[in-house]
DNA sequence: GCTTGCGTTCGAGCGCGCTCAAACTCCTAG
DNA sequence: CTAGGAGTTTGAGCGCGCTCGAACGCAAGC
């Protein structure tokens, strides 16, 4: 999945981020430079773990409009870095570019296209609900060979079943 | 992600599964097929959730090896049905190709590459792991903008913090 | 005997999401 | 004055994981 290496590369920068699913992670994840000045692309880049390229491009096929500065160069105002924030977020739980795409073209649409983009959110919470099961399922049966190959889990339920049948073939 | 095709198609044949995770979960993962009948190519292609082209494919690129019946078709025995079910698994949760090709060649060389197929299982479950906290918090934002557009989540805080600050822009 | 269906092999093609190279501009520091 | 560094545009290229098409084989049913 592509998704995967913007997944792999946003899982490094996760490793500090622990404790409770508070309002204030949520804000975290909302209200990232709020009413700051404007930032640069590397800036900006730094902040959501993706690469100058990877921005410019997502400017290309329309997901942002980004201001130039005197010197031609990119501006990202606070707006802006929020709904980058945003799309990386759905990008990241595996939205494809296709949707997030015709998302922002309902709210450029205006304010009689919230009950559509209303649903999309609906339909993507599901999508992610999905993925975490299956992604649970996967954990398990990932404990469940490590447990047969002998190995430290370093889960509570350790030491748990081992009855020796040959863990792979 | 190419991962996500994948997760798309298995989460559809997901959405019954429901309720606790058990062992019993866990060797509906691990013991599909225990000690039955060879399967044919479609059989198992449903069972998995995949198309018989991406069986072949996975043939071909050294993932299992498969005997044929008196007709030549591909006849899948109880322990290569059980090594695709791990390896979809794997998929799932993100494991490239690569790495899985690397895992299975371990696997042909015997015991002694044990160690190392541990640390590759520790290192994945890290991952999963990490994958699940990502998932949690696009679920968290998402579920966010839902209730900044006033939609019923359906989930347990639904109306909570909606203090009108334009969803998106 | 001929069609239908399910399988085979082989190589090529594709969609996605980036990722990069080349050639260029502009500012700043030494 | 020159060199370095950060940015720009454009178009092309790439890696991944499938996915498909074409030509063929074999068996069962009408």
């Amino acid at each position: 999945m592509a998704t995967d290496d913007l997944m792999s590369r946003a899982l490094s920068a996760l490793d500090e981020v622990d404790g409770p699913m508070s309002v204030e992670v949520i804000h975290r994840l909302v209200d990232v430079g709020d009413a700051t000045e404007p930032m640069t692309i590397t800036e900006v880049a730094d902040l959501l773990g993706m690469s100058p390229h990877t921005l410019r491009y997502y400017e290309r096929v329309g997901l942002v409009e980004v201001g130039r500065d005197a010197f031609g160069h990119r501006s990202y105002d606070a707006d802006t870095v929020r709904r980058l924030v945003f799309l990386t977020r759905m990008r990241l739980s595996g939205m494809a570019m296709r949707d997030l795409q015709h998302y922002v073209q309902l709210v450029d649409e205006g304010e009689e296209t919230v009950p559509e983009r209303l649903d999309m959110l609906l339909e993507h919470r599901d999508t992610i609900r999905r993925q975490l099961k299956e992604l649970t399922l996967s954990l398990a049966a990932t404990e469940y060979k490590i447990a047969t190959y002998g190995g430290r889990t370093g889960s509570p339920q350790d030491r748990a079943g081992q009855h020796e049948q040959e863990p792979d073939r």
